[in-house]
DNA sequence: TATTTTGTGTCGACATGCGATATAATCGTA
DNA sequence: TACGATTATATCGCATGTCGACACAAAATA
């Protein structure tokens, strides 16, 4: 048997990884459904996510290229080069900040509006499926927090 | 006045597009953060999922490349590419299956299980951090379903 | 005005996933 | 037992997406 050095981490780890591992696969599911909802609709599933962003721009926001990096996780040339391929494809376009002639504003097209409607819609019904479940995984692996260590077993 | 343009399609979904893009927002941190954590530890993010896979397979269950591919939501050949990586990097090694002899299982190496630890250790106290602001975006985004379409405007 | 910082864009390199295809083992069935 | 169908893994070329390094113009600051 394997008397590990740290000990204690161990007792409460393999429930944890159970359940960490679980709501990884969650979220897998959840992605992959969402790729194939936008890969359906004829765009990438950034492309997709990127349309959220911009979509979904507060008020008091503007949709710059360095928002849409920091939204999206990506570094500047990244969301550049995302944007380049989505007003390629006629999803978004540019405007000129009228203010900060550095800057190019982001905003939907129609096309793009269209398209957002359209996955949306399926994308809000898949995730009424499916939803509930992570949810629940992600509960547990947030409850077992303080309960691991101690009661583990049922 | 300023009649929108848009009007009808978003009635309804202006709330449940933006609470749905805080929560992809949400994940992106959370997946980004995860990318992170494997790749201070010199793995990919990739390599640690695949990690976590392999170490949280249910008694009941062998780890193939097939279940991989599954568990990855990843077509086979990519399962097999995932593997082999992990394999040149020694972080899992593959054994014959005695019983069936087209399937190689999976299995991590000391030095896949000791990273696995370590990275793990990392991730879980930050999904502490994290976790709850994801735990309720997806509520909320989950509770706005009955309600988006009645109280929607003010 | 000179310098620094900020915002965007370009280029080459690299990792990763996929479809198509291949090969071997197993299964089902005549 | 033989043999076609299925299953499991593996290989290859291609496409996409991300990054780091670099470049440049506009704005902010000294």
């Amino acid at each position: 048997m394997v008397v590990t050095k740290r000990q204690k981490t161990t007792v409460a780890r393999p429930e944890r990884l159970a359940e960490l591992a679980e709501f990884r696969f969650r979220l897998r599911r959840f992605l992959g459904f969402s790729e194939r909802v936008a890969e359906t609709a004829g765009i990438s599933a950034q492309q997709y996510q990127l349309l959220q962003v911009v979509a979904a721009v507060p008020e008091d926001q503007e949709c710059s290229i360095s928002y849409v990096a920091g939204r999206m996780m990506l570094r500047h040339n990244s969301a550049v080069e995302l944007v380049d391929r989505a007003e390629r494809s006629g999803l978004v376009r540019r405007v000129a900040d009228e203010t900060d002639h550095r800057r190019s504003l982001v905003e939907p097209t129609e096309k793009g509006s269209r398209v957002l409607g359209i996955v949306l819609e399926d994308h809000l019904a898949e995730i009424e499926r499916e939803g509930p479940e992570m949810l629940r995984s992600l509960q547990q692996l947030l409850n077992s927090r303080q309960t691991g260590k101690r009661n583990g077993a049922r």
